[in-house]
DNA sequence: TCAAAAGTGTTTCTCGTACACCCATGT
DNA sequence: ACATGGGTGTACGAGAAACACTTTTGA
Protein backbone atom coordinates (compact mmCIF):
# COMPACT_ATOMS: atom_id res chain seq x y z
CA UNK A 1 0.00 0.00 0.00
CA UNK A 2 1.38 3.42 -1.26
CA UNK A 3 2.24 6.13 1.54
CA UNK A 4 0.10 8.95 2.39
CA UNK A 5 0.96 11.97 1.00
CA UNK A 6 -0.88 14.87 0.77
CA UNK A 7 0.57 15.56 -3.00
CA UNK A 8 -1.52 13.67 -5.01
CA UNK A 9 -3.54 14.97 -7.41
CA UNK A 10 -6.87 15.37 -5.70
CA UNK A 11 -10.45 14.86 -7.51
CA UNK A 12 -13.50 17.24 -7.34
CA UNK A 13 -16.53 15.25 -5.33
CA UNK A 14 -19.69 16.38 -5.87
CA UNK A 15 -23.18 14.90 -5.24
CA UNK A 16 -26.17 14.35 -7.73
CA UNK A 17 -29.52 14.32 -6.78
CA UNK A 18 -32.26 12.10 -8.57
CA UNK A 19 -35.47 13.15 -6.40
CA UNK A 20 -38.41 11.23 -6.99
CA UNK A 21 -42.40 11.75 -6.84
CA UNK A 22 -45.04 10.55 -7.81
CA UNK A 23 -47.59 12.56 -9.37
CA UNK A 24 -50.90 12.18 -11.52
CA UNK A 25 -50.06 7.99 -10.91
CA UNK A 26 -46.67 8.79 -12.66
CA UNK A 27 -43.21 8.29 -11.19
CA UNK A 28 -41.57 11.84 -11.51
CA UNK A 29 -37.91 12.97 -11.30
CA UNK A 30 -36.74 16.88 -11.09
CA UNK A 31 -34.35 17.72 -13.40
CA UNK A 32 -32.89 21.22 -13.61
CA UNK A 33 -31.88 23.25 -16.99
CA UNK A 34 -28.43 23.90 -17.36
CA UNK A 35 -27.62 27.52 -17.79
CA UNK A 36 -23.77 27.74 -18.14
CA UNK A 37 -21.44 25.02 -20.28
CA UNK A 38 -20.94 22.46 -20.92
CA UNK A 39 -24.05 20.90 -21.93
CA UNK A 40 -25.03 24.23 -21.87
CA UNK A 41 -29.42 23.72 -22.44
CA UNK A 42 -29.13 20.37 -21.62
CA UNK A 43 -31.52 18.72 -18.88
CA UNK A 44 -29.29 17.77 -15.75
CA UNK A 45 -29.66 16.20 -12.05
CA UNK A 46 -29.66 18.72 -9.37
CA UNK A 47 -26.00 18.75 -7.48
CA UNK A 48 -23.09 20.46 -6.53
CA UNK A 49 -20.10 20.06 -4.63
CA UNK A 50 -18.93 18.70 -1.73
CA UNK A 51 -18.13 21.43 1.15
CA UNK A 52 -14.61 19.95 1.90
CA UNK A 53 -13.53 22.57 4.57
CA UNK A 54 -9.56 24.39 4.57
CA UNK A 55 -8.96 23.14 8.42
CA UNK A 56 -10.22 21.89 12.11
CA UNK A 57 -12.37 25.27 12.62
CA UNK A 58 -14.09 24.39 9.09
CA UNK A 59 -14.48 20.56 8.92
CA UNK A 60 -16.92 20.80 5.89
CA UNK A 61 -19.39 18.90 5.27
CA UNK A 62 -20.97 15.14 5.86
CA UNK A 63 -22.33 13.43 2.18
CA UNK A 64 -25.51 13.32 3.62
CA UNK A 65 -25.40 16.63 4.69
CA UNK A 66 -24.53 17.72 1.50
CA UNK A 67 -27.64 15.86 -0.21
CA UNK A 68 -29.56 17.79 2.17
CA UNK A 69 -28.19 21.25 1.33
CA UNK A 70 -28.78 20.43 -2.33
CA UNK A 71 -32.27 19.38 -1.89
CA UNK A 72 -32.64 22.30 0.01
CA UNK A 73 -31.45 24.45 -1.72
CA UNK A 74 -32.91 23.21 -5.19
CA UNK A 75 -36.75 22.44 -4.04
CA UNK A 76 -36.93 25.04 -1.05
CA UNK A 77 -38.07 22.22 0.70
CA UNK A 78 -37.27 22.26 4.28
CA UNK A 79 -35.04 19.85 5.67
CA UNK A 80 -36.11 16.57 6.99
CA UNK A 81 -38.83 16.54 4.58
CA UNK A 82 -37.71 13.87 2.07
CA UNK A 83 -36.07 10.59 2.47
CA UNK A 84 -32.80 10.55 1.37
CA UNK A 85 -30.37 7.24 0.78
CA UNK A 86 -27.21 6.53 -0.85
CA UNK A 87 -27.42 4.99 -4.48
CA UNK A 88 -23.77 5.02 -5.94
CA UNK A 89 -20.70 6.36 -7.12
CA UNK A 90 -19.76 7.46 -10.36
CA UNK A 91 -16.01 8.20 -10.77
CA UNK A 92 -14.78 7.07 -14.96
CA UNK A 93 -12.36 9.83 -15.99
CA UNK A 94 -13.90 12.13 -18.53
CA UNK A 95 -17.27 11.76 -17.18
CA UNK A 96 -16.82 15.73 -17.27
CA UNK A 97 -15.03 17.02 -19.86
CA UNK A 98 -13.28 20.32 -17.33
CA UNK A 99 -11.92 17.98 -14.81
CA UNK A 100 -11.83 14.81 -12.99
CA UNK A 101 -15.29 14.44 -11.05
CA UNK A 102 -16.33 11.71 -8.60
CA UNK A 103 -20.23 12.07 -8.18
CA UNK A 104 -21.56 10.37 -5.49
CA UNK A 105 -25.73 10.06 -6.08
CA UNK A 106 -28.43 9.88 -3.92
CA UNK A 107 -32.08 9.74 -4.31
CA UNK A 108 -34.25 11.79 -2.32
CA UNK A 109 -38.62 10.81 -1.95
CA UNK A 110 -40.50 13.70 -1.90
CA UNK A 111 -43.93 13.35 -1.12
CA UNK A 112 -46.78 14.40 -3.22
CA UNK A 113 -48.30 17.18 -1.00
CA UNK A 114 -44.86 18.90 -0.97
CA UNK A 115 -44.21 18.46 -4.79
CA UNK A 116 -45.93 21.05 -5.62
CA UNK A 117 -44.71 23.85 -3.42
CA UNK A 118 -41.19 23.27 -4.66
CA UNK A 119 -39.72 26.02 -7.18
CA UNK A 120 -40.81 24.32 -10.30
CA UNK A 121 -44.28 25.52 -10.05
CA UNK A 122 -42.90 28.90 -9.94
CA UNK A 123 -39.87 28.77 -12.73
CA UNK A 124 -41.08 26.04 -14.78
CA UNK A 125 -38.67 26.53 -17.94
CA UNK A 126 -36.10 26.14 -15.71
CA UNK A 127 -36.59 23.27 -12.97
CA UNK A 128 -39.57 20.39 -14.01
CA UNK A 129 -41.15 17.08 -12.63
CA UNK A 130 -40.31 15.13 -15.65
CA UNK A 131 -42.16 11.62 -15.91
CA UNK A 132 -39.81 8.70 -16.54
CA UNK A 133 -42.15 7.64 -19.42
CA UNK A 134 -41.02 9.76 -21.96
CA UNK A 135 -37.13 10.17 -21.22
CA UNK A 136 -35.49 13.50 -22.76
CA UNK A 137 -31.26 13.48 -23.22
CA UNK A 138 -29.41 14.15 -19.90
CA UNK A 139 -26.03 15.86 -19.24
CA UNK A 140 -22.87 13.95 -18.53
CA UNK A 141 -23.53 10.56 -17.27
CA UNK A 142 -26.66 11.66 -15.58
CA UNK A 143 -29.05 9.04 -17.41
CA UNK A 144 -27.15 6.20 -15.80
CA UNK A 145 -27.53 7.95 -12.49
CA UNK A 146 -30.82 7.79 -13.05
CA UNK A 147 -31.18 4.15 -14.00
CA UNK A 148 -29.37 2.95 -10.92
CA UNK A 149 -31.44 5.15 -8.72
CA UNK A 150 -34.55 3.51 -10.60
CA UNK A 151 -33.40 -0.06 -10.19
CA UNK A 152 -32.62 0.78 -6.52
CA UNK A 153 -36.11 2.39 -5.48
CA UNK A 154 -37.77 -0.80 -7.26
CA UNK A 155 -35.62 -2.74 -4.94
CA UNK A 156 -36.43 -1.20 -2.06
CA UNK A 157 -40.31 -1.11 -3.02
CA UNK A 158 -40.75 -4.43 -1.75
CA UNK A 159 -38.21 -4.85 0.75
CA UNK A 160 -38.19 -1.60 2.78
CA UNK A 161 -41.40 0.99 3.87
CA UNK A 162 -40.49 3.74 1.45
CA UNK A 163 -43.47 3.25 -0.12
CA UNK A 164 -44.91 5.41 2.29
CA UNK A 165 -42.48 8.37 2.17
CA UNK A 166 -44.27 8.56 -1.42
CA UNK A 167 -47.43 9.39 -0.07
CA UNK A 168 -49.21 11.84 1.97
CA UNK A 169 -49.22 11.85 5.73
CA UNK A 170 -52.98 9.81 5.85
CA UNK A 171 -53.60 7.64 2.43
CA UNK A 172 -56.05 5.32 1.34
CA UNK A 173 -54.94 1.87 0.00
CA UNK A 174 -55.17 2.86 -3.86
CA UNK A 175 -53.34 6.31 -3.08
CA UNK A 176 -50.67 3.46 -1.76
CA UNK A 177 -51.20 1.44 -5.05
CA UNK A 178 -50.86 3.76 -6.98
CA UNK A 179 -47.47 4.34 -5.98
CA UNK A 180 -46.22 0.75 -6.22
CA UNK A 181 -47.67 0.86 -9.56
CA UNK A 182 -46.00 3.93 -10.92
CA UNK A 183 -42.80 2.40 -9.34
CA UNK A 184 -42.82 -1.08 -10.84
CA UNK A 185 -44.55 0.59 -14.17
CA UNK A 186 -47.17 -2.15 -14.06
CA UNK A 187 -50.60 -2.80 -12.77
CA UNK A 188 -51.74 -4.45 -9.57
CA UNK A 189 -54.82 -6.37 -8.78
CA UNK A 190 -56.32 -3.77 -6.71
CA UNK A 191 -58.04 -6.92 -4.33
CA UNK A 192 -55.25 -8.52 -4.00
CA UNK A 193 -53.40 -5.26 -3.24
CA UNK A 194 -55.67 -4.79 -0.41
CA UNK A 195 -54.78 -8.43 1.31
CA UNK A 196 -51.19 -7.23 1.60
CA UNK A 197 -52.56 -4.28 2.85
CA UNK A 198 -54.57 -5.45 5.47
CA UNK A 199 -51.13 -7.46 6.75
CA UNK A 200 -49.73 -4.60 7.60
CA UNK A 201 -52.93 -3.40 9.66
CA UNK A 202 -52.84 -6.70 11.63
CA UNK A 203 -48.92 -6.16 12.29
CA UNK A 204 -49.35 -2.81 13.19
CA UNK A 205 -47.44 -0.93 10.41
CA UNK A 206 -50.22 0.97 9.77
CA UNK A 207 -53.52 2.06 11.74
CA UNK A 208 -56.75 3.66 10.34
CA UNK A 209 -56.81 7.32 10.65
CA UNK A 210 -60.57 9.03 10.98
CA UNK A 211 -62.38 10.08 8.13
CA UNK A 212 -63.07 8.64 4.51
CA UNK A 213 -61.61 9.83 1.39
CA UNK A 214 -63.74 10.80 -1.99
CA UNK A 215 -61.59 9.59 -4.77
CA UNK A 216 -64.43 9.74 -7.50
CA UNK A 217 -66.91 6.97 -6.29
CA UNK A 218 -67.49 5.45 -2.84
CA UNK A 219 -65.69 7.30 -0.63
CA UNK A 220 -61.94 4.80 0.90
CA UNK A 221 -61.46 4.53 4.44
CA UNK A 222 -58.07 6.31 4.95
CA UNK A 223 -54.99 4.99 7.01
CA UNK A 224 -51.72 6.79 8.69
CA UNK A 225 -48.06 4.67 8.44
CA UNK A 226 -46.69 4.13 12.50
CA UNK A 227 -43.39 3.00 11.10
CA UNK A 228 -42.09 -0.68 11.37
CA UNK A 229 -42.71 -2.21 14.82
CA UNK B 1 -26.40 25.57 -8.15
CA UNK B 2 -22.94 27.11 -7.37
CA UNK B 3 -20.21 27.90 -10.55
CA UNK B 4 -17.82 25.73 -11.53
CA UNK B 5 -14.55 26.60 -9.96
CA UNK B 6 -11.01 25.04 -10.46
CA UNK B 7 -10.26 26.53 -6.66
CA UNK B 8 -12.45 24.38 -4.62
CA UNK B 9 -10.44 22.39 -1.83
CA UNK B 10 -10.79 18.78 -3.11
CA UNK B 11 -10.69 15.60 -0.82
CA UNK B 12 -8.79 12.48 -0.54
CA UNK B 13 -10.36 10.02 -2.69
CA UNK B 14 -9.59 6.30 -2.00
CA UNK B 15 -10.92 2.80 -2.75
CA UNK B 16 -11.19 0.16 -0.16
CA UNK B 17 -11.94 -3.36 -0.34
CA UNK B 18 -13.96 -6.17 2.02
CA UNK B 19 -12.59 -9.08 0.21
CA UNK B 20 -14.78 -12.03 0.96
CA UNK B 21 -14.11 -15.96 0.75
CA UNK B 22 -15.54 -18.77 2.38
CA UNK B 23 -12.99 -21.50 3.99
CA UNK B 24 -13.60 -24.33 6.58
CA UNK B 25 -17.49 -22.89 6.22
CA UNK B 26 -16.46 -19.53 7.20
CA UNK B 27 -17.08 -16.36 5.95
CA UNK B 28 -13.83 -14.74 5.84
CA UNK B 29 -12.28 -11.05 5.02
CA UNK B 30 -8.59 -10.13 4.11
CA UNK B 31 -7.61 -7.34 6.44
CA UNK B 32 -4.03 -6.25 6.38
CA UNK B 33 -2.18 -4.89 9.07
CA UNK B 34 -1.27 -1.32 9.27
CA UNK B 35 2.65 -0.21 9.48
CA UNK B 36 2.43 3.80 9.65
CA UNK B 37 0.25 5.85 11.84
CA UNK B 38 -2.89 6.48 12.08
CA UNK B 39 -3.98 3.02 13.54
CA UNK B 40 -0.56 2.41 13.35
CA UNK B 41 -0.12 -1.72 14.08
CA UNK B 42 -4.32 -1.73 14.09
CA UNK B 43 -6.11 -4.08 11.19
CA UNK B 44 -7.75 -2.76 8.30
CA UNK B 45 -9.20 -3.00 4.88
CA UNK B 46 -6.72 -3.06 1.95
CA UNK B 47 -6.88 -0.06 -0.23
CA UNK B 48 -5.48 3.11 -1.55
CA UNK B 49 -6.11 6.19 -3.71
CA UNK B 50 -7.46 6.66 -6.50
CA UNK B 51 -5.49 7.17 -10.13
CA UNK B 52 -6.31 10.71 -10.35
CA UNK B 53 -4.12 11.51 -13.54
CA UNK B 54 -2.72 15.18 -14.08
CA UNK B 55 -3.70 15.79 -17.49
CA UNK B 56 -5.08 14.56 -20.95
CA UNK B 57 -2.04 12.16 -21.02
CA UNK B 58 -2.72 10.58 -18.03
CA UNK B 59 -6.47 10.56 -17.52
CA UNK B 60 -6.06 8.41 -14.59
CA UNK B 61 -8.17 5.31 -13.81
CA UNK B 62 -11.60 4.77 -12.65
CA UNK B 63 -12.83 3.73 -9.10
CA UNK B 64 -13.98 -0.14 -10.54
CA UNK B 65 -10.18 -0.30 -12.03
CA UNK B 66 -8.66 1.08 -8.95
CA UNK B 67 -10.32 -1.51 -6.82
CA UNK B 68 -9.46 -4.38 -9.73
CA UNK B 69 -5.80 -2.61 -9.13
CA UNK B 70 -5.81 -2.89 -5.25
CA UNK B 71 -7.20 -6.52 -5.74
CA UNK B 72 -4.10 -7.20 -7.74
CA UNK B 73 -1.86 -5.57 -5.65
CA UNK B 74 -2.75 -6.99 -1.98
CA UNK B 75 -3.42 -10.39 -3.15
CA UNK B 76 -1.19 -11.07 -6.28
CA UNK B 77 -4.26 -12.84 -7.87
CA UNK B 78 -4.59 -11.95 -11.80
CA UNK B 79 -7.29 -9.48 -12.90
CA UNK B 80 -10.44 -10.75 -13.49
CA UNK B 81 -10.42 -13.95 -11.51
CA UNK B 82 -13.00 -12.05 -8.44
CA UNK B 83 -16.28 -10.33 -8.87
CA UNK B 84 -15.89 -6.79 -7.67
CA UNK B 85 -19.19 -5.06 -6.77
CA UNK B 86 -19.36 -1.07 -5.45
CA UNK B 87 -20.81 -1.73 -2.17
CA UNK B 88 -21.21 1.99 -0.18
CA UNK B 89 -19.37 5.72 0.03
CA UNK B 90 -17.93 6.86 3.29
CA UNK B 91 -16.70 10.77 3.26
CA UNK B 92 -17.75 11.96 7.08
CA UNK B 93 -15.41 14.77 8.02
CA UNK B 94 -12.97 13.20 10.80
CA UNK B 95 -13.35 9.79 9.38
CA UNK B 96 -9.88 10.47 8.75
CA UNK B 97 -7.99 12.07 11.43
CA UNK B 98 -5.10 13.71 8.56
CA UNK B 99 -7.10 15.22 5.78
CA UNK B 100 -10.24 14.56 4.27
CA UNK B 101 -11.11 11.38 2.73
CA UNK B 102 -13.84 10.51 0.79
CA UNK B 103 -13.12 5.92 0.62
CA UNK B 104 -15.64 4.28 -1.92
CA UNK B 105 -15.66 0.73 -0.98
CA UNK B 106 -15.67 -2.22 -3.18
CA UNK B 107 -16.89 -5.79 -2.03
CA UNK B 108 -14.71 -8.57 -4.16
CA UNK B 109 -15.46 -12.44 -4.18
CA UNK B 110 -12.26 -14.70 -4.10
CA UNK B 111 -12.70 -18.41 -4.96
CA UNK B 112 -11.91 -20.67 -2.13
CA UNK B 113 -9.75 -22.70 -4.24
CA UNK B 114 -7.94 -19.30 -4.98
CA UNK B 115 -7.96 -17.74 -1.95
CA UNK B 116 -4.70 -20.01 -0.43
CA UNK B 117 -2.59 -18.71 -3.11
CA UNK B 118 -2.49 -14.91 -1.77
CA UNK B 119 -0.05 -13.34 0.09
CA UNK B 120 -2.10 -14.13 3.14
CA UNK B 121 -0.39 -17.37 3.02
CA UNK B 122 3.22 -16.33 3.20
CA UNK B 123 3.00 -13.38 5.05
CA UNK B 124 0.88 -14.01 7.61
CA UNK B 125 1.68 -11.71 10.53
CA UNK B 126 0.68 -8.42 8.17
CA UNK B 127 -2.34 -10.11 6.13
CA UNK B 128 -5.31 -12.66 7.02
CA UNK B 129 -7.87 -14.29 6.32
CA UNK B 130 -10.72 -13.42 9.24
CA UNK B 131 -13.09 -14.72 10.37
CA UNK B 132 -16.35 -12.82 11.48
CA UNK B 133 -17.36 -15.06 14.25
CA UNK B 134 -14.39 -13.56 16.03
CA UNK B 135 -14.52 -9.96 15.08
CA UNK B 136 -11.51 -7.36 15.82
CA UNK B 137 -11.16 -4.09 16.33
CA UNK B 138 -10.56 -2.46 12.71
CA UNK B 139 -9.05 0.91 11.66
CA UNK B 140 -10.64 4.32 10.84
CA UNK B 141 -14.79 3.52 9.86
CA UNK B 142 -13.85 0.19 8.61
CA UNK B 143 -16.60 -1.83 10.59
CA UNK B 144 -18.60 0.01 9.28
CA UNK B 145 -17.79 -0.68 6.01
CA UNK B 146 -17.56 -4.57 6.55
CA UNK B 147 -21.29 -4.60 8.17
CA UNK B 148 -22.58 -2.70 5.00
CA UNK B 149 -20.59 -5.40 2.68
CA UNK B 150 -21.90 -8.23 5.11
CA UNK B 151 -26.13 -6.66 4.66
CA UNK B 152 -25.17 -6.40 0.81
CA UNK B 153 -23.49 -9.71 0.10
CA UNK B 154 -26.78 -11.29 2.09
CA UNK B 155 -28.67 -9.17 0.50
CA UNK B 156 -27.31 -10.11 -3.08
CA UNK B 157 -27.60 -13.81 -2.67
CA UNK B 158 -30.57 -15.15 -2.92
CA UNK B 159 -31.60 -12.27 -5.19
CA UNK B 160 -28.58 -13.01 -7.37
CA UNK B 161 -26.01 -15.65 -8.18
CA UNK B 162 -22.96 -14.33 -6.56
CA UNK B 163 -22.75 -17.70 -5.05
CA UNK B 164 -21.21 -18.94 -7.88
CA UNK B 165 -18.35 -16.93 -7.22
CA UNK B 166 -17.43 -18.48 -4.09
CA UNK B 167 -17.27 -22.06 -5.24
CA UNK B 168 -14.98 -23.72 -6.88
CA UNK B 169 -15.25 -24.06 -11.18
CA UNK B 170 -17.19 -27.52 -10.12
CA UNK B 171 -18.93 -27.99 -6.99
CA UNK B 172 -21.47 -30.49 -5.41
CA UNK B 173 -24.94 -29.38 -3.13
CA UNK B 174 -23.25 -29.24 -0.18
CA UNK B 175 -20.32 -26.93 -1.29
CA UNK B 176 -23.03 -24.32 -2.41
CA UNK B 177 -25.17 -24.70 0.66
CA UNK B 178 -22.13 -24.59 2.74
CA UNK B 179 -21.68 -21.09 0.98
CA UNK B 180 -25.11 -20.15 1.90
CA UNK B 181 -24.62 -21.21 5.52
CA UNK B 182 -21.58 -19.20 5.94
CA UNK B 183 -23.33 -15.80 4.36
CA UNK B 184 -26.22 -15.95 6.13
CA UNK B 185 -24.86 -17.24 9.67
CA UNK B 186 -27.54 -19.72 9.56
CA UNK B 187 -27.84 -23.45 8.95
CA UNK B 188 -30.48 -24.74 6.10
CA UNK B 189 -32.26 -28.15 5.55
CA UNK B 190 -30.09 -30.13 3.13
CA UNK B 191 -33.18 -32.07 1.71
CA UNK B 192 -34.78 -28.69 1.03
CA UNK B 193 -31.95 -26.89 -0.12
CA UNK B 194 -31.14 -29.62 -2.52
CA UNK B 195 -34.78 -29.63 -4.24
CA UNK B 196 -34.42 -25.15 -4.37
CA UNK B 197 -31.08 -26.05 -6.00
CA UNK B 198 -32.28 -28.53 -8.85
CA UNK B 199 -34.88 -26.46 -10.10
CA UNK B 200 -31.44 -24.77 -11.27
CA UNK B 201 -30.79 -27.80 -13.23
CA UNK B 202 -33.95 -27.78 -14.89
CA UNK B 203 -34.00 -24.23 -15.45
CA UNK B 204 -30.27 -24.34 -17.30
CA UNK B 205 -28.97 -22.28 -14.56
CA UNK B 206 -26.56 -25.33 -13.54
CA UNK B 207 -25.50 -28.53 -15.52
CA UNK B 208 -24.25 -31.90 -14.20
CA UNK B 209 -20.43 -32.21 -14.42
CA UNK B 210 -18.75 -35.11 -14.89
CA UNK B 211 -17.40 -37.54 -12.21
CA UNK B 212 -18.52 -37.28 -8.51
CA UNK B 213 -16.77 -35.75 -5.09
CA UNK B 214 -15.48 -37.47 -2.11
CA UNK B 215 -16.58 -35.13 0.97
CA UNK B 216 -16.04 -37.90 3.74
CA UNK B 217 -18.85 -40.68 3.12
CA UNK B 218 -20.73 -41.41 0.46
CA UNK B 219 -19.44 -39.52 -3.16
CA UNK B 220 -21.46 -36.70 -4.66
CA UNK B 221 -22.52 -34.97 -7.78
CA UNK B 222 -20.98 -31.95 -9.09
CA UNK B 223 -22.48 -29.31 -11.00
CA UNK B 224 -20.98 -26.15 -13.43
CA UNK B 225 -23.01 -23.23 -13.40
CA UNK B 226 -23.59 -21.50 -16.79
CA UNK B 227 -25.35 -18.19 -16.08
CA UNK B 228 -28.87 -16.74 -16.15
CA UNK B 229 -30.55 -18.10 -19.05
C1' DT C 1 -21.80 -53.16 10.69
C1' DC C 2 -21.98 -48.56 11.86
C1' DA C 3 -21.56 -43.57 11.23
C1' DA C 4 -22.23 -39.93 8.09
C1' DA C 5 -23.43 -37.58 4.39
C1' DA C 6 -26.07 -38.07 -0.22
C1' DG C 7 -30.39 -37.98 -1.87
C1' DT C 8 -35.88 -38.84 -1.93
C1' DG C 9 -40.72 -38.46 -0.35
C1' DT C 10 -44.43 -36.41 2.05
C1' DT C 11 -47.16 -33.24 4.49
C1' DT C 12 -48.43 -28.72 5.98
C1' DC C 13 -48.64 -23.86 5.63
C1' DT C 14 -48.18 -19.44 3.61
C1' DC C 15 -48.52 -16.43 0.00
C1' DG C 16 -49.13 -14.73 -4.73
C1' DT C 17 -52.41 -14.77 -8.56
C1' DA C 18 -56.59 -14.88 -11.03
C1' DC C 19 -61.11 -13.74 -11.05
C1' DA C 20 -66.01 -13.55 -9.67
C1' DC C 21 -68.76 -10.97 -6.96
C1' DC C 22 -71.12 -7.48 -3.72
C1' DC C 23 -71.24 -2.45 -1.85
C1' DA C 24 -71.62 2.57 -1.72
C1' DT C 25 -71.69 6.68 -3.98
C1' DG C 26 -71.86 10.58 -7.78
C1' DT C 27 -74.04 11.63 -12.02
C1' DA D 1 -80.26 3.24 -13.35
C1' DC D 2 -75.76 2.73 -14.08
C1' DA D 3 -70.93 3.48 -14.16
C1' DT D 4 -67.00 3.51 -11.09
C1' DG D 5 -64.01 2.38 -7.91
C1' DG D 6 -64.14 0.36 -2.87
C1' DG D 7 -64.04 -3.87 -0.74
C1' DT D 8 -64.83 -9.29 0.03
C1' DG D 9 -64.62 -14.37 -1.07
C1' DT D 10 -62.67 -18.26 -3.13
C1' DA D 11 -59.93 -21.54 -5.44
C1' DC D 12 -55.53 -22.92 -7.37
C1' DG D 13 -50.54 -23.49 -7.53
C1' DA D 14 -45.68 -22.58 -6.26
C1' DG D 15 -42.66 -22.75 -2.96
C1' DA D 16 -40.82 -22.66 2.07
C1' DA D 17 -40.31 -25.56 6.11
C1' DA D 18 -40.24 -29.65 8.92
C1' DC D 19 -38.92 -34.19 9.10
C1' DA D 20 -38.93 -39.20 8.25
C1' DC D 21 -36.82 -42.12 5.27
C1' DT D 22 -33.57 -44.80 1.92
C1' DT D 23 -28.91 -45.16 -0.30
C1' DT D 24 -24.00 -45.28 -0.76
C1' DT D 25 -19.78 -44.98 0.72
C1' DG D 26 -15.38 -45.08 4.28
C1' DA D 27 -13.73 -46.79 8.40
Amino acid sequence: MSAFSYSHPRPSVTVDLVIFTVLDTDLKILLIRRKVPPFQGWWALPGGFVKVGRDDSDPGESLEDAAHRELEEETGLPRGSAFIEQVHTFGKPGRDPRTRVISVVYMALVRPDLAPLIRASTDAADVQWRSMKNPVALAFDHMTMVEKAVTKIRDRLDRTSIAFELVPPTFTTAELRQVHEAIKAEAYDPGNFRRRFKRMLTDGVIEKAPGKRQTGSRPASVYRFLGIG
